[in-house]
DNA sequence: CTCAATTTGTACTGATCGGTACAAAGAGTC
DNA sequence: GACTCTTTGTACCGATCAGTACAAATTGAG
């Protein structure tokens, strides 16, 4: 009882949160997770009886209200999509400072035998399904707007795994670049057929 | 001694490196490397006398040799950009099964504190040069063939995290489809600059 | 205050971790 | 067969894992 206690169930979480993400799910230990919480064991498994999981699940949960209200309903409820969209880039730079961070959710999704598949899914189900309507409403045709969508929701997560291996949050910086130009012309999307130099497989 | 000892070096560290794959390297635990690998603790300190980090060292340095030799090399040396550019295309699904695996210097990038930066960035770079380079053989200005280089090589990690999240091979093929058309087609690269309609921050 | 309910620290559990020690078993040479 | 030298299985090590038990401390209501 030393330690910080009436501060809300939020700020740990998002201890927990960060823990996870910096360490992945099997080496975010109870004793990394009780020194970042500041909470005893006996706190820990009050506020979560269902230990490591319920926490790793309420962690996800929690990230993906938070891309649900920033990034997705914007998305899809702006009338003007160009700044729906906008406001993604400028939200998930920030969400995910400028590279330095890493998706917990695109770390998950790495990991074998974890019971978070659904949850996983449904975050980056929800993304692309958002970026596509607000890229159809900007004027693409629905076809090119979901590939479009699962270019960038994809993109976005290779830019984390590279900026990540190099140290380098420019690289991060320069694919959310562009991405934008990629939704703002309407050259690079879905072109007639592969190129002859390119015999398509 | 009852299993297989006497098929040399390279097919336990194929075992060994499908262990990594599936579980990481902290999940890879010394229990599943015998099991994978058929051999008791002894012959894999035998083999490996620095233990699993030993292990993983030459996985990551086996995969890096498989690379140069399949991919890196043909990008730099063939006088035919397109065909060096194809047959990445090409080993690349091959190599990853049609995004159904993983790759493993990736999974690793996102953890911290490994002691395989240096493989890890090297891996990544060696590629974007590679390609790059051939982007650069086939016309493309330097600048956007870097750029074009980046946004690939990157885009191939994300895409095999968001096939793996939502365990749909068809997201890969796609997404390489795309990287193809990239290549290949001369208007998608750095335009002029950022449209009036997203105001670039 | 009193008393019940909740929150907390801590000591424990059994399991598993990576790694070591070492003797038995194999293989090669004579 | 007798002698090495390498390869192998297995018993063990201390450390750490996730999780539990539980009593002391704290809190809140009356």
């Amino acid at each position: 009882m030393t330690t910080s206690s009436r501060r809300g169930r939020d700020p740990v979480l998002q201890a927990i949160a960060e823990v996870f993400r910096r360490h992945g799910y099997e080496r975010a230990s109870l004793s990394r997770l009780t020194a970042a919480t500041g909470l005893g064991k006996g706190s820990l498994y009050n506020f979560f009886p269902h230990g490591k999981e319920q926490m790793a699940a309420e962690v996800l949960a929690h990230i993906q209200r938070w891309f649900e209200a920033e990034i997705f309903v914007p998305l899809k409820e702006t009338e003007d999509p160009w700044a729906g969209i906008e406001r993604m880039f400028r939200s998930t730079e920030q969400y995910f400072q400028s590279g330095q961070k890493i998706c917990l959710m695109g770390l998950m999704a790495l990991d074998e035998e974890t019971p978070f598949g659904t949850q996983i899914r449904a975050y980056f189900s929800d993304w692309q399904i958002a970026l596509a309507s607000a890229a159809h409403k900007s004027g693409k045709p629905q076809e090119e707007a979901n590939d479009l969508a699962e270019e960038i929701v994809s993109g976005i997560q290779g830019a984390l795994v590279l900026a990540h291996a190099q140290s380098d949050a420019g690289i991060f910086l320069r694919r959310m670049q562009s991405f934008r130009r990629r939704l703002a012309f309407p050259c690079g999307g879905l072109q007639s057929e592969t190129p002859g130099c390119l015999q398509g497989r």
